[in-house]
DNA sequence: GATGAATGAGTCTTCATTCAT
DNA sequence: TATGAATGAAGACTCATTCAT
């Protein structure tokens, strides 16, 4: 999943992980905020109330850091997600819970969500995780094979998916009014619907 | 529409006119192929044939090649698409149309909507078109009257069909084989039948 | 007077003349109100109602606007001063004049006074006339020998006298509540007890 | 007297007040010697022997090395004049201090203040010390009421004498003849004059 | 005569990164 | 472990000047 396979790092202190922790949440509070472009390794340092200097000794590199806000963020995100949705036993409840946990943690993760979404739109970072479409498309693939999902290009249904699901962040972000809660319900019943089998009543 | 109401430019010669277009299509080309962060106003001459100075005389400002950019996308699209929708009757049929011909619009510009998507993301450009939602809404909202689409709630649905166009130009670009009639084809489908009314049969 | 003695430039139209005084005028308000650093062509060009262009055609250089500008301040000015100081028979009368006709003129000029210093503070105009501390200093010696003058430094009494008249268009400009013709009276005052002969009660 | 009031700078260290004295140092040598227009940071840089780079990171901006030149400048003097002014008790002593102190402490620092000359001209700076007039005129007022000075408008007598000050550090620089002792001497005995009381025989 | 177009040189400024302490 | 100092590279923008029409 790692796209770059150097030599492992040395494990790190808990001192290390604490001040690496620290500026991976100013980086991402000031990407959120402030928007990529002014989140200079300067700027960023002043939000973790360090200095630039501290902030390259921790990473040796500004896309070291950057890797490290994506990759917390792909970290966190699969650990909350892939359980529960392995949790459940048919497609429909799988989809269900694929779109409600997904769409939970983007609300609960909003500025992060946003800080990757500027990081991944601003540099050309290859972790632009290419099994999301794939892994979604085979969920629908066997709701179809089950008959539990009607007829239809799963590739473009997951495309879609896909396209609401990281958009999500922006909603809420930009729509303040937007209850949480109520989208993710709108959201499970718009695409229950439209991968229903013919003819049924949802 | 227009946000800055200062004095009327001087109406252009032939020769701006063409040279201003010579650009703006380098910049494009430049921040669809490089991004956004490459796109530096020589990086930008380079392209086309010219000299940063050059570049610099025919636009005053970095943020007026990227509002010419951002503007050139919305007239051409409004034109575009406005007479086709306005000329159908029903809603599903509005519906039908503004998907497929923001579709094709987009599918016929990948690189120009894609320039303009990295420009937004990366500057703090307020053409944002906050009219797209709202006006889509609107649509759906007559259909539910209409009887002809089913109750579900607009602003939802609305946020989730501009996703999907917002996220089409990346979708054409990434997945090169995927054949563009199709898509759209499959994108009615689906909405048409998330948007049906209950217990219809498509 | 002229340091540069290159080739006679040949004699100009009417025209050109008006041209010339227009682009003159233009540098003198820019200059005055917005600072020598601001007064690009361009900018002067603007004030003047015309382009860049055209100023370049009527003076070949930047260099030239400014000999313009300077030259023609000293050319009105000792159109101005220079009758009226020889109309005076005595050295007192002679001082006195050279006081109110030098700072007169300065207040009807500000604008103009205050552009030229503008211009040769910023720049290297070797212009800086060098006859006027020496031809005050032959006054103040004619006087002397004379008798009308006490007994004082020639050279430190014109540097001074030169000071204060050089620093009048800043006070006049500054001041603007300072009356004009009260100021000549008094500086007239100061210098002529300043250069009594000892023992007089003037 | 400080204008602005913006977060107090950390306290520098010893390298860095180092460093910046060279570097205004610098600017003082290059503004003197060549003029404001070439002080560009590049070539005070040169004049430090360090680099672009060092000179903006000890001052962020370019006004911040204007403002550090007119403000040691504007220090110093003071620190200089204003003790051994108010040692004096009669307002002819005071006059006759103002007038030493002012001028051979300009004397000693010729390219210093010649410099925060050029850039006052060049730059809008504020700094331009009001005080200085006032201060002055309330000198010259007491002095009218103990009897010690005779009558003249006291603002037109303080603009003369600034307007004399100001001057010289040009007329020390130009005039290399100049002997300064000899000049103050001159300067003192002129105003002192231009200041008796009528009927007096100074 | 007048002017639009083009351009090279130079200016300030930002930033990631290296080095020494 | 932390950080102050230094720096090269790059970026946006300004300006005087040249050239062709």
């Amino acid at each position: 999943m790692r796209s770059n396979s150097g030599p492992e790092p040395k494990a790190l202190t808990r001192t290390q992980r604490a001040r690496r922790e620290d500026i991976v949440a100013a980086a991402i509070a000031v990407i959120d905020r402030e928007g990529y472009g002014a989140a200079s390794i300067e700027r960023i340092a002043t939000q973790a109330a360090t200095s630039k200097s501290t902030v390259l000794y921790h990473f040796k590199t500004k896309e070291a850091i950057n890797e490290a806000v994506v990759g917390l963020l792909f970290a966190n995100g699969t650990a909350y997600m892939t359980e529960r949705i392995l949790a459940e036993e048919s497609s429909r409840d799988r989809l269900r819970v694929y779109l409600s946990s997904n769409l939970r943690f983007i609300a609960e993760n909003t500025a992060h969500v946003n800080a990757v979404h500027r990081i991944v739109d601003a540099t050309r970072v290859a972790v632009h995780d290419d099994t999301a479409v794939p892994g979604l498309q085979r969920l629908l693939a066997a709701g179809q094979r089950s008959g539990e999902f009607g007829s239809f290009d799963t590739e473009v249904m997951a495309l879609v998916i896909r396209a609401m699901v990281d958009a999500a962040s922006f909603h809420f972000t930009a729509h303040a009014d937007l209850d949480v809660e109520h989208y993710i319900d709108e959201a499970i019943h718009l695409f229950l619907k439209a991968t229903a089998p013919e003819g049924s009543t949802p």
